[in-house]
DNA sequence: GTAGAACAGTTTTTT
DNA sequence: ACTGTTCTAC
C-alpha cells in the first residue's frame, strides 16, 4: 500500500506518537498522504469511530474517506471502515458533538442555528432596540457589528482590540459595540439558537468542563486537521482540550496558501505550531504531482515574494510543457472573447470543460463571461458568491421550517408572520409573543386580532403550524409541500422573477427528500448550503460537461488542467478593499498564489487595461488598470507574454463634434413636426 | 402601523 | 446595481 509514497510522504503516514506538522505545498500530494495516513491507523486497528478528520469543506471529507476505502478495499460483508470515521468541518462535528453532550452544559438539544444573515438581522434588531442608531455619530451598520463580533470571538481578543487593529473608525463606538453584543448573548440563549461562533465556543466550552470535557475527549485516538493553515486562534485552542500536549494530532497545511484571514483564520497557527507542541515532528512535502516544471518555475517566483512564509522550493518530475501565458487584453470584452476562444479551442483538441476551469477574485468578476456562455449556450457551473440559501425567498421558506423545528426563533417567528399582507415588524412581534414564551404553538388564537387584510391567511397559518408544529408532524418532504402551497401565492406578489423562485422552492422540496430529520435537513443546510445552484438538482451525471466558473477562494484544493485567471489587474489582484497593510497584502499574494497553483498543464493570466470597474450604472467610470503588483518583471519573466489579440481592428472614434450623423438626427427631429 | 416611493451610500473572499 | 434608510400617504 505505501509504494507509491515518496520517502517524506512515507514517514508522514508511518509517523508514530506525538504532534505531527505535515506542510504540504500546493500539489504535492497532500490528500494522498492524509487518506494513506487514515487507511494505515484503521490497519493498525483503530477502530474508525475513535479517528476524528476535520476538513475545511464537508465535501473534502467525503472525498478523502472515498479514498480510504479505495486502499483498504473492500470488505465484502462489512461497512466500510472508514464510513464510521468522525469526518467534517469544525462546525459539523462540533453540531454533532453539542447535540449528544450539550445536556451536559445546560444546553438544551433542540436548538437551531442561526446563518450568516440571521445573525445579522438579529444583531439589527437589538440595534434598534437598544436606540444604538441614535447616536449623532452613525453606529456601523449590521453586517460589520457582525464581523467585530464575529473577530472578537474567533480571534480571542477584546473588542477594543478588535477595533483598534481591524475596525479603527469604530472605536467610538466601543460601549454601544459592548452593550450590543452582552444583549446578543442573551437573546440567543432566550431563543435557543446558536451562531456559527457558538458552535464553536461551545465545543470549546464543552472540552473545558469536567462533566463533559474528558468523555468527548476520550472518544477519539486520532485527530486529523486539514488547512490547518485557515483555523483560527478559536480553533487551536480548541484542539489544543481535544488534544492535550498534541497527543494523537496531525494537523496539514501549506502557510503558502493562508487565504482565510479575514474571517479571523491565523497563519500563526501553522507557523508557530512546532513551538507551541514540544516534540513535533515536522514533515516537508515539495515534490509537486500536479503542474508541469514550466508552471512551478512561474508559481514559485509569485510566492517567493511573500514576506513571511515556510521556505520550500516545489520541484517536479513531469514532463516539460508549455509557459505559463501572461494576456494583455485591451478590454473586459477582449479579455471574454479572448478566454471563451482558448476553452473551446482546447474542447476541440479533446480537453473537457469541465477540465478546465475560470477563477476570479470576486464573484461579479465572471458576470460578461456568464452573459456571453449564456449566449452561446455553453454550460457552466459557478461556485461562491451569492448563493442560493442567501436569496429572499428560500430564506423565507427556511424560516417557516426553522419556527416549527423551534417556537422560540423569534427572527424565523417575526420573518414569516411579516409575510401576511398588513402585517409589519410591530403587529408581527405581538402575534409571536405568546409562541416564543411558551415555546408551542397551542397559544394561538385563530381569532386573535389581525389586520383585516391578513385575516384569511392567519386561519391557514394557524392551522399550518398546528400540524407542523405538532408532536406528530407529517414527513419532511409533506412539510416542505404544506408550507410552499401557503407560501407559493405569498412569494409570487412579493417578489419578481416568479418562476425562477418558484422553481428554487421545488427543488427544496426535492432537496428534502433525503432527509428524515427536519433538524437535520436544517442543520445541513446552514452548515454546509449548496455551492451553485445547480448543485441542487443532484450529483450530475459523468457524461455532463461543463465549464467551472469559480472564485479563487472557493477553487481552494482543487486543480484542472487549464486554468484562466481572469483580472490580474491592481485594485482586483490585490484587491482595493483590502486596508492595504503588509500583512493583508500579503494574503491577496497568497490567493493569486492558490490560484496559478491550481494549473495542471495550461495556464493563463489575463488582465484588461481598460473595464468599468463597477456595474456601470450613471457616470460608471472605466479605470486604466496596471497590472498587479505580483507580476513585476522578474516575475513576469517566467510568463510568455502576450496581446489577446495584436491585429484586432479598432474602428476610429468620431470626431468630437459629430455625434450621429446629421442627415440622422434631421430624422429623428422630423418625427415631431 | 404598514407599504411604497424617494433618496443615499456602498460595493470581496465564507463556515 | 443593490441595499438600507427616511419620508409620506394611507
Amino acid at each position: 500500500m505505501l509504494e507509491a509514497l515518496n520517502d517524506q510522504q512515507r514517514a508522514a503516514v508511518l509517523h508514530d506518537g506525538g504532534p505531527m506538522l505535515i506542510v504540504a505545498g500546493a500539489g504535492t500530494g497532500k490528500t494522498t498522504t492524509l487518506a494513506h495516513r487514515v487507511a494505515q491507523l484503521i490497519a493498525q486497528g483503530v477502530p474508525g469511530e475513535r479517528i476524528l478528520l476535520l476538513t475545511f469543506a464537508r465535501r473534502a471529507a467525503a472525498e478523502l474517506l472515498r479514498r480510504v476505502d479505495g486502499l483498504l478495499g473492500r470488505a465484502a460483508s462489512d461497512r466500510p471502515a472508514s464510513s464510521r470515521v468522525w469526518g467534517g468541518t469544525f462546525h459539523s462535528v462540533a453540531t454533532r458533538l453539542l447535540r449528544q453532550h450539550g445536556e451536559r452544559i445546560g444546553l438544551h438539544p433542540s436548538f437551531t442555528i442561526h446563518d450568516r444573515g440571521d445573525s445579522e438581522d438579529l444583531l439589527d434588531v437589538l440595534r434598534a432596540e437598544l436606540e444604538l442608531g441614535r447616536g449623532k455619530r452613525r453606529f456601523p451598520r449590521k453586517g460589520t457589528c457582525l464581523d467585530i463580533y464575529s473577530r472578537a470571538v474567533s480571534s480571542r481578543a477584546p473588542v477594543d482590540a478588535v477595533l483598534a487593529r481591524g475596525f479603527p473608525w469604530c472605536t467610538e463606538q466601543l460601549d454601544g459595540l459592548k452593550l450590543l453584543f452582552r444583549t446578543y448573548v442573551d437573546r440567543k440563549a432566550e431563543q435557543r439558537v446558536l451562531d456559527y461562533d457558538d458552535l464553536l465556543l461551545f465545543f470549546h466550552a464543552l472540552l473545558g468542563t469536567e462533566a463533559a470535557g474528558p468523555a468527548v475527549r476520550a472518544q477519539f485516538d486520532q485527530v486529523l486537521v486539514d488547512e490547518y493553515q485557515d483555523t483560527n486562534a478559536l480553533q487551536a485552542e480548541l484542539l489544543d482540550r481535544l488534544c492535550p500536549g498534541g497527543r494523537g494530532l496531525t494537523v496539514v497545511g501549506d502557510d503558502a496558501q493562508a487565504i482565510y484571514g479575514f474571517r479571523a483564520a491565523s497563519v500563526r497557527n501553522i507557523l508557530d505550531f512546532p513551538e507551541i507542541h514540544p516534540g513535533t515532528r515536522t514533515v516537508v512535502l515539495a515534490e509537486n504531482y500536479r503542474s508541469t516544471p514550466e508552471l512551478l518555475e512561474a508559481t514559485n517566483r509569485v510566492i517567493a515574494q511573500a514576506r513571511e512564509r515556510h521556505p520550500k522550493e516545489l520541484w517536479s518530475r513531469r514532463p516539460s510543457g508549455e509557459r505559463a501565458e501572461l494576456i494583455t487584453c485591451s478590454d473586459e470584452a477582449e479579455q471574454t472573447e479572448f478566454v471563451l476562444g482558448r476553452i473551446l479551442e482546447r474542447r476541440e483538441q479533446g480537453m473537457d470543460l469541465r477540465r478546465q476551469a475560470v477563477l476570479f477574485r470576486a464573484s461579479h468578476h465572471s458576470l460578461q463571461l456568464e452573459v456571453e456562455l449564456g449566449r452561446r449556450g455553453i454550460p457552466f457551473h459557478k461556485y461562491g458568491g451569492l448563493r442560493f440559501v442567501e436569496t429572499a425567498h428560500v430564506r423565507d421558506l427556511l424560516a417557516f421550517l426553522r419556527l416549527a423545528e423551534n417556537p422560540r426563533d423569534l427572527l424565523a417567528g417575526t420573518r414569516v408572520l411579516g409575510l401576511l399582507p398588513g402585517v409589519g415588524p410591530r403587529t408581527a412581534r405581538a402575534l409571536i409573543e405568546p409562541v416564543q414564551r411558551t415555546g408551542s404553538f397551542e397559544g394561538w388564537d385563530t381569532a386573535a386580532k389581525v389586520p383585516a387584510a391578513a385575516r384569511a391567511q392567519w386561519q391557514a397559518l394557524v392551522a399550518l403550524y398546528r400540524e407542523l408544529g405538532g408532536p406528530r408532524p407529517p414527513a419532511l418532504p409533506v412539510q416542505l409541500h404544506r408550507i410552499r402551497t401557503f407560501y407559493g401565492p405569498l412569494c409570487e406578489e412579493r417578489y419578481d422573477h416568479v418562476t425562477a423562485r418558484l422553481r428554487d422552492l421545488e427543488s427544496l422540496e426535492q432537496l428534502a427528500a433525503g432527509f428524515t430529520e427536519r433538524a437535520a435537513f436544517l442543520g445541513e443546510l446552514t452548515l454546509e448550503p449548496p455551492r451553485s445552484t445547480q448543485d441542487l438538482a443532484g450529483p450530475p451525471s459523468l457524461d455532463d460537461d461543463y465549464l467551472v466558473l469559480s472564485t479563487i477562494h472557493s477553487a481552494k484544493g482543487l486543480e484542472f488542467d487549464a486554468v484562466y485567471v481572469l483580472h490580474a489587474a491592481d485594485g482586483n489582484i490585490p484587491s482595493d478593499l483590502t486596508t492595504g497593510t503588509p500583512e493583508e497584502i500579503d494574503e491577496e499574494l497568497r490567493l493569486f498564489y492558490v490560484a496559478l497553483s491550481r494549473a495542471k498543464r495550461h495556464l493563463a493570466v489575463t488582465f484588461p487595461l481598460r473595464w468599468f470597474d463597477r456595474p456601470a450604472g450613471v457616470g460608471g467610470r472605466h479605470a486604466f488598470a496596471q497590472l498587479t503588483r505580483f507580476l513585476p518583471p522578474p516575475v513576469a519573466a517566467a510568463f510568455e507574454l502576450r496581446a489577446a489579440f495584436p491585429e484586432a481592428p479598432r474602428p476610429a472614434l468620431p470626431p468630437a463634434d459629430a455625434f450621429l450623423l446629421p442627415e440622422l438626427r434631421g430624422a429623428l427631429k422630423a418625427f415631431w413636426n
